[in-house]
Order: C-alpha cells, then sequence, then structure tokens
DNA sequence: TCGTTTTAGTAAATCGTTTTACTTGATATA
DNA sequence: TATATCAAGTAAAACGATTTACTAAAACGA
C-alpha cells in the first residue's frame, strides 16, 4: 500500500509538507496543495492507521463493551452507536463479554464472573487506546465497570453505573410503569396484576414504584398480592397468570414481552383470550408482540434512540475533554406504548 | 500506560530481550525468562498495539463486514465469528454497512447502491490493515465483492461469492427444500404447497429444487400451481395461503416462518388451525417459531455454526498462507428440522 | 539600504515495538 | 594450543506517520 513518503517523492516535497496539507495547520502555498491533493486522490493514498495511531496518542476509536450480542436489545443499540461514530468520524471496536446463557436463558448472574470477563476486556480496549469506553449492558444490574479514576473517558448504557462519575443512558422505567399502569386504568381497570421480573433487577423495582405512584394517584389501594415476580421468562408469565386470576384482576401488566407470552399461553390452556376475557400488557416491544393473538399491547423500549443519545454523549465528551467536565449524569430516555389488541375497555 | 523500554530498564536488560522472551524464536536463559516475566506480571505491562502493528506487517486483525447488523441473522452468525477469533487469539473489527431498511422490512436491492458502501467499507478494512475479510451476508444474493487478484484473505458467509476464487460457506438449501419435503412426504402429504421467497433470491432457487427433487423421487408429479412467491413477508404469506387452499393442497412449506406467521394469519381469520386443518412448515426457527400456535415445525438455521465454521476456515487459511492455497470452495451446511404441532399425519 | 517580518517549506526527532546482524565469553573440538 | 561452536544478549535499523524547531527567500517598513 502507497505510503507518505511516496507521495511526497511524487511531488518533489517533503513528507511534512503532505502531512500538513492533510491535517496540519502549517500555512502551505495554494498550488503545491491542490498538486498534493490531486496526487492523493489518484493514487488512492490513506494514511497508515497504525503509525498513526503511534504518532499521535488518539486513535480516534471508542470501544464499545457488550453484555452480549445475542440478547435482543443489544444489536440495535449497538447499530446505532457504530452509526453515529462513523458520521462523526470515529471507529468503533466491539467486544463481546457473552454473559448471557443462551440454553438456560439467562444471564450469569456472578459479580465474580462478570468482572473476570470484564477486566479483561477494558484491558484490551486500553491496550488499544481507545478513546473511550461504552459499556452497553444486558439487563438492569447496578454496574461497577469503572474505577473512579479511570483515565478515559466512560460511560454505562442501559443500566446505571455504581459510581456517579460516569454518565448513564436509560429507559425510564418509572415513568414506562407508570405510564402502563395508567393507560390501564384509563380503560376503566382498578384490578391490575403485575407479572414483574426478578424483584432485585432495577428495572423491575423502579416499573414497580411507577405502578405504584399511578394506584396512588387514582386513589387505588395498593395490594402487595397483585405483584408476583417472575424471571423474565415465558414460563415464569405462564405461573403468575394462574395466580393473578385467582385474585380477580381484570387486566395483567406484564414487565416483558416473554413472560405475556406466558400468560397467552395459560390463557389459550384454559379457554380464554388476551383482549376479551381480560386485558394484558407487555413490555420492550419485542418481534414476537405483533405474532401472538391478539397482537399485545406493549411499551416500546426505543434501543435506537438509546443508541444515538449514549454515542452522542461520549463524543460530545471527547470534544469537551480539555474542560475537563464532570458532568456525569442520568440521561432517562422514556418508552412509549404501543396499542394494539391485548387491552379492552372494561365496562 | 507502561511500556517495554521501562520493563527492560527494570530488569537491567535491553528491550530486544523482553520482545525475545514475549514472542522470539531467540534463545534466552531461563533465569532471565523467569525475571522478565515476573515483572511483566506484575507491572500488568501490554504491548502497544499501534506499534506493533507497524512493525510486524501482521495486525492479527479479521475484518468483518455485515450487509446489516440489525437482521435477525447476522448477531449468531458475528457472534460466533468473534468469539472463534477470540479463542484464537485474532481481533476482529467490524463494519455494519446498513443495507437493510427497517422500516420498508426490505433489503436495498440495487447493486450500486451496494457496491457504493462496499467498496468504502473495504478500503477502510484495507487501511487498517486487516489480515482478512470476512463478508456476512444478509440475503441469498451472489455478492461480487472483491476482485479476482484481490490480496488480502476474503470469504463470503450465508451467501454465495460470484468469483470462485473466494471461498462461501452457506446453508445447504437444496437439501433443506429437499429434506423437508421429504418430511411432509412422510407425514403422509402429497399434494404440498410452497410458499417461496423472491423468485430472484438462491435461497429460494435451490429450495425449490430440492423440492422437486424429494417429489420427482416419491413419484409426485410437479404442479407449478403448488408454488406461490412471495416476499419473505408476513402479508405474503397470508395471501399465499389463500391460493393455495384453491388448489386443495394438504401442507404448505413456507420459506420463512414470517411467511408462516402469515399463513397462520389466514387459518386464524377463517377459523381454521395449523395442524389440525392443514399442516404447516416454516424455514428459519427464528425466535417467532415457538410462540405461534400451534407451535411451529421449521428447518432449523445453524447460525451459530455457519460463524464458527466461517472464522475456521479464515483462520486456517490465513495459517497456510505462506503456501498460497487455492482451495477456495463453497461449504455448505446442512440445516435441521425442528418437529412442533404445526404439521400433522394425513390419514 | 538595512533590519525585520512573513511565507513556504524542510530536517530530524519521536512514538514503541520487532528483527537483523553483531558481540562477548565460555565451551567443545582437532 | 588454536580454532570452531555455542549460548546469551545487545545495538541499531526499521515500520510510517506527526510535530517541533529551524531555514531560505521574499516582502515590508523606514
Amino acid at each position: 500500500m502507497i505510503t507518505q513518503k511516496e507521495i511526497a517523492d511524487m511531488c518533489g516535497v517533503s513528507t511534512s509538507t503532505i502531512s500538513n496539507i492533510l491535517n496540519g495547520k502549517l500555512k502551505v502555498s495554494e498550488a503545491t496543495r491542490q498538486r498534493v491533493l490531486e496526487v492523493v486522490r489518484k493514487t488512492g493514498y490513506q494514511p497508515n492507521y497504525f503509525a498513526q495511531g503511534m504518532r499521535k496518542q488518539k486513535t480516534n476509536i471508542i470501544g464499545i463493551i457488550t453484555e452480549d450480542l445475542i440478547q435482543f436489545s443489544s444489536p440495535p443499540i449497538i447499530e446505532r452507536i457504530m452509526a453515529y461514530c462513523e458520521d462523526m468520524n470515529y471507529r468503533t471496536i466491539l467486544v463481546n463479554m457473552r454473559m448471557y446463557d443462551k440454553w438456560l436463558n439467562t444471564w450469569y448472574e456472578d459479580e465474580k464472573k462478570l468482572q473476570s470477563v470484564l477486566q479483561p476486556a477494558i484491558q484490551e480496549l486500553l491496550s488499544i487506546k481507545v478513546d473511550g469506553i461504552i459499556y452497553v449492558a444486558g439487563h438492569g444490574r447496578i454496574i461497577n465497570c469503572f474505577p473512579d479514576d479511570f483515565k478515559v473517558p466512560a460511560m454505562v448504557v442501559y443500566s446505571y453505573s455504581k459510581s456517579s462519575k460516569f454518565t448513564s443512558v436509560v429507559i425510564d422505567d418509572e415513568k414506562g410503569g407508570y405510564d402502563m399502569t395508567r393507560y390501564l386504568i384509563s380503560r376503566g381497570h382498578r384490578k391490575i396484576g403485575v407479572i414483574a421480573g426478578t424483584a432485585d433487577n432495577m428495572h423491575t423495582q423502579k416499573r414497580c414504584l411507577g405502578y405504584q405512584k399511578a394506584l396512588y394517584e387514582d386513589g387505588i389501594l395498593y395490594n402487595p398480592d397483585w405483584i408476583r415476580y417472575g424471571d423474565w421468562q415465558r414460563e415464569s408469565g405462564y405461573q403468575g397468570c394462574g395466580q393473578l386470576l385467582n385474585e380477580g384482576v381484570t387486566a395483567i401488566f406484564c414487565m416483558n414481552d416473554d413472560m405475556a407470552a406466558g400468560v397467552y399461553d395459560y390463557l389459550y390452556e384454559h379457554g380464554m383470550k388476551a383482549g376479551e376475557d381480560i386485558s394484558i400488557a407487555g413490555y420492550d416491544n419485542m418481534e414476537i408482540s405483533k405474532y401472538l393473538k391478539p397482537a399485545l399491547t406493549t411499551n416500546e423500549i426505543p434501543f435506537s434512540e438509546i443508541g444515538t443519545k449514549s454515542a452522542e454523549i461520549m463524543i460530545r465528551s471527547l470534544m469537551e475533554e480539555s474542560e475537563d467536565n464532570e458532568s456525569a449524569e442520568v440521561v432517562r430516555i422514556p418508552c412509549q406504548i404501543i396499542e394494539r389488541d391485548s387491552v379492552r375497555d372494561l365496562k
């Protein structure tokens, strides 16, 4: 591949001049500039990335660490981060931690295990000298990724950072739980059951808070028996449905679509139907929610927006790095209810 | 970050020795080796990636170009490629072409458009000096990615390469069509309809071939009216179903699960049920197929295996690069029928 | 005309490794 | 004893860019 030296020789100037024309601030006569640019264009010269990265101590690479690429939430977030970075002339490098057990359909919850994969991943990225690191979580655990004195800009996406030194971009779970509950109330429901996620999960906790708030605002007495904790999986929706039916609820708010599918299973088996015998709402707006019959009303997680916003914040903080801004924040992106056919008005 | 020179000073040896211990072939006494290794371990020294890449002309990076990261087929393939590469001590860098229109649910079919995105992507990877490039297609078009005299090892995955100079890893579509047809025949069906993909698509064509072959082998006269071409989308499954029902088929083989879902839509609307009134089979084993009621019998595409196999071939070819092997080949990975509840025995 | 400033451009150092060719002292060989 | 071999290690060049400090020539001001 053609080198800067060769271009310089062709143009009869020194490499310094080439470099200056391409990205320097020094004065160069318009004549030589044009001459050089023409040769560059013709030869398709591109600076050697490694030489460049070595000389400047900046690489224009943003590292992305993902808890698991296979999880449905990851690709759309990552896709947007990559797209935005590309537009802003940054490259990205992706490290996949593979923390999701595809067969068990569950995350490795062990903090030790997580750290034992995360730390090498971070080291890897540091050794590549990335300009910044974006950690893309897969589920709502509070993440302790980076030490407070971490030397490169870093942030946490789709989950909360333990340290307040790092910005995190999350969905507004409390509002999500609130909105969905309000929506069900507005359709006439007052006995609203919840099939929640795992109890120690941040998504679960905040959505429950929102649920409580909505109930409270409408003067509905909060009944603990109306909340059943599941494990995000279809089967636990099935279980929860049976229990909540006994409580006499008229609507069930599931904290993900998979558990809503489990509820559908139960109804199907017992000759009942969502949107007729009982109202069902989900969360996520996964692919499957359009395919359930009747189609599932659910609260859509705006993965694309999360991705874009994250990249935006990262690159902005890279730009203003001179003034070392301590402006870490928690950015909350709202979800949006997608109305389909699984919720009916209670007469 | 700590440099080789510093390690050398700490150990009272030259950098050459450090380098030699870490990856050279020259003799070093066991004593110094241990001493150095200990210091390396303690300091957490990692060679600067850019300096290394510049000096060796090898980067140990494999470039992955994906037609679209958002498509369901891409993540599992890419995940396996990355995992295998990591195990073999290669890094990967991912370039996403974003060729799938999320809103229209369709690929940019325009060859010009494809090339206008592909060529910069390739240039980008070459400028990074990747050791090899893996092109991960998203749908079954014959790809003309690389010129015959392309200087780095390259291959095409999940679609066919136009040039026979490049290895491609694909699913065995003909066998897939054959197997599924045979399966339906074995369950007693003889009037088997097909809802195919787009007519010019390689997946479509080869699966149709397999279908024909199976019919032929069982002495069933091939009836062109039993094949309806769709566009891979749900709606076209719906259409096709209505038409095939008029033909009096007893089973429908859909070339993807999305169209099978469309068939389910039709049946649902007309008060019929898959697996009872008619047998339905899909292709892909997408997430949704487990959620359809009754669960869909389908032909699973082994994305993980495709990914692993691809990475394996790439890295092998990188290893034996000395003997410039002209062993380009087409590797066909078989699919596997997942029996669920949508196919019944015809009495 | 003489000194000063500006313009256009360059030589050389530098970044952190790897690798080649060389050195030194010890040991084996004839 | 003289020579060849060997083990252990090093100096220095190389990779390809960027950047600093410098220079030669031209332009300017008084």
